[in-house]
RNA sequence: GGGGGUGUAGCUCAGUUGGUUAGAGCGCCGGCCUGUCACGCCGGAGGCCGCGGGUUCGAGUCCCGUCACUCCCGCCA
């Protein structure tokens, strides 16, 4: 017999009864009646009901044992009768008769109880993270990780892609998040960077010939953390592809997401056809470049109906500033006095005045601003958002840079409190069109808006004709449920148009050659056309899990101030390791105690 | 760097207007219990009320500061 196990304690059904059987695994939890004892014994495929009755040989062993020991039984499967019979669990059918027992190894009284999963505190999970893998919700969770992992693997080979490994020790790049920095033994005073993402090398891998690449990276970024950010590193499905325009990058990616959504979804509903929303649609229509489309309600803008209205308030904003725009937000069945206060007081507790509203009812509009309006204009707005009787509609005004991001909350809000979100579903779009350069208002300058390498559309013509700020880049976004998955490009492949949008955005050739040198020379020696995307592996896990925290789909994260509690990083080093490295600390004062 | 929330037993939380000895459930320890699977019953241990200062005859409770955790803003081409 083997030394530990001839079954898993997920494995043993009716047909083993009869058998002689050895399990391993640990102590889940003890019921003990005294003159009988019930263990529950665990292992990573399940769970199996081992029963020891003072006859068993190792009856008082038994009763010593505690939770998350790890013991070795031997026993016989035996049938349970109708009556104890555990629906619940797979081996449930039977159970185990005691015979045999070996302590494999004992365990402290638990800091983090696995049974159970009671809650606890974020930095017990972390401190005891091997405690909390056990426990079924993680651990079904990273389980959940590695099967979406794989398939995406499949997936992509059998799209035609390669699997390449790319440097995690590079060059600091000058654009960007911060990086993380590795300093050189060898060149004293110099450093590399960990990768923020291989963009770079992804393009090099294109114009080096290899057509089609794609590669689980990881990635790594010294920004703050979010729950939907990860501190320091985090993956991407990292893709590239040859000789490809926006159309063949789409029509490949979607039904990879398509496909693994519907595998790990859990039945839910997935979008079959992406729709592509360009960037300024998706801003006027939801406020945001991500937005949850389960979400029905699309704004519009009203503006004319309050120009030189007797709602003073709006009106007075559109005369002071042509720029001021009024957005309406629909509220199907939000027709109520109550409803409209309930989302006015939102709003306030947002710290905006108010939000202005109009519900229908009668046949006529009611509320103040209807009053203030008149009956022709309210018609107007209700016939402009087709609204029937029941129904409201709430208005945001102002800026709309400025107010966009109220909007889009407002619009969410509207749509939760309303229930005319649907929640079972996985809704996807494109966000196409991204502006290739935006006004930089503390620099006072243009600033690339995404990815520097982006081909603009319409190229060379475009920067040379075109204002900076109207010019649309071969960009785009993929969104899942309000979440942006991933960001990609058609990339620029001509120099001389990289040299001009740099130069649109102040880099002079100079400082271009010196920051961008291998991908410029690159370019140089007949670069395909090429563009690529990068999913977000732990975001896209996280969708599929249902969790609203990456922590409980990443197996072993750091917290929010990106420090390892079970390793304990970043730590102190040795005076020899930072002599050696020519590294001398020049720490800020400690903050005073008092 | 900034803002919000939370800090009472190992954990989840209650704690009245500021008033005697700070409670409950879970966990832990001991005892009882032959069909449980969130087993049940009895008993017990366990508290610098995050920390420091202040107001007060008296502070878990009020005020100020500080620290920790968390969420958000900045940041994340």
């Amino acid at each position: 017999m083997h030394a530990y196990r001839t079954h898993t304690c997920g494995e043993l059904r009716a047909d083993d009864v009869g058998k002689t059987v050895r399990l391993s695994g640990w102590v889940h939890r003890v019921r003990d009646h005294g003159g009988l004892l019930f263990i529950d014994l665990r292992d990573h495929y399940g769970i199996t009901q081992i029963v020891a009755d003072p006859d068993s040989p190792v009856f008082a062993a038994a009763e010593k044992l505690k939770p998350e020991w790890v013991v070795r039984i031997d026993g016989d499967v035996v049938a349970r009768t109708d009556e104890t019979i555990n629906p619940n669990l797979p081996t449930g059918q039977v159970e185990v008769r005691i015979k045999g027992l070996e302590v494999l190894s004992e365990s402290a009284e638990l800091p983090l109880p696995v049974f159970g999963e009671p809650d606890y505190p974020e930095e017990t999970r972390l401190k005891y993270r091997f405690l909390d893998l056990r426990r079924e919700t993680l651990h079904n969770n990273i389980m959940k990780r590695q099967a979406i992992i794989g398939s995406l693997r499949d997936r992509m080979r059998g799209a035609g892609f390669f699997e390449f490994q790319t440097p995690i020790l590079t060059a600091s790049s000058p654009e960007g998040a911060r990086d993380y920095l590795v300093p050189s033994r060898v060149h004293p005073g110099k450093f590399y960077a960990l990768p923020q993402a291989p963009q770079q090398f992804k393009q090099l891998i294109m114009m080096a010939g290899f057509d089609r690449y794609f590669q689980i990276a990881p990635c790594f970024r010294d920004e703050d953390a979010r729950a939907d950010r990860s501190p320091g590193e985090f993956y991407q499905l990292d893709i590239e592809m040859s000789f490809v325009t926006q159309d063949d990058v789409f029509d490949t990616v979607e039904p990879i997401l398509r496909g693994l959504f519907e595998e790990f979804g859990g039945g839910k509903p997935v979008t079959q056809k992406f729709p592509r929303i360009p960037y300024a649609e998706a801003m006027r229509k939801y406020g945001t470049d991500k937005p949850d489309l389960r979400n029905p309600i699309e704004m519009e803008d009203v503006t004319e109906h309050f120009r030189g209205s007797g709602f003073k308030v709006f009106a007075g904003m559109i005369d002071m500033d042509v720029n001021t725009r009024i957005w309406a937000i629909p509220g199907k069945g939000g027709g109520s006095r109550a409803v409209c206060d309930r989302l006015n007081a939102w709003a306030q507790g947002e710290g905006l005045p108010g939000m202005a509203y109009i519900f229908f009812r009668d046949g006529e509009g009611a509320g103040p601003v209807a009053k203030n309006i008149g009956p022709e204009r309210t018609a107007a707005i209700r016939k402009q958002l087709g609204l029937e009787d029941g129904d409201a509609v709430f208005f945001v005004a102002g800026l709309p840079k400025e107010f966009a991001d109220f909007a889009a909350r407002a619009r969410v809000k509207v749509g939760a409190e309303l229930k005319l979100s649907a929640t079972d579903r996985f809704d996807f779009c494109w966000i196409v069109d991204f502006p290739m350069f935006e006004w930089n208002e503390d620099e006072k300058k243009i600033d690339f808006s995404h990815n520097p390498f982006s081909m603009p559309q319409g190229a060379l013509e475009a920067l040379d004709t075109m204002e900076p700020e109207d010019i649309l880049a071969y960009q785009y976004d993929v969104v899942c449920n309000g979440v942006e998955l991933s960001s990609g490009a058609i990339r620029n492949h001509k120099p001389e148009i990289m040299e001009k949008a740099f130069a649109i955005a102040g880099y002079p050739k100079e400082v271009l050659e010196e920051r961008f040198g291998g991908m410029l020379r690159a370019l140089q020696y007949g670069a395909p056309p090429h563009g690529g995307i990068a999913p977000g592996i732990d975001r896209m896990v996280m969708l599929l899990c249902g969790e609203e925290n990456l922590r409980q789909v990443v197996m072993f994260p750091m917290n929010q101030q990106a420090e390892d509690l079970l390793m304990g990083a970043p730590s102190e080093v040795s005076p020899q390791q930072l002599q050696e490295l020519n590294i001398r600390l020049a720490l800020p004062k400690p903050k005073s105690k008092g």
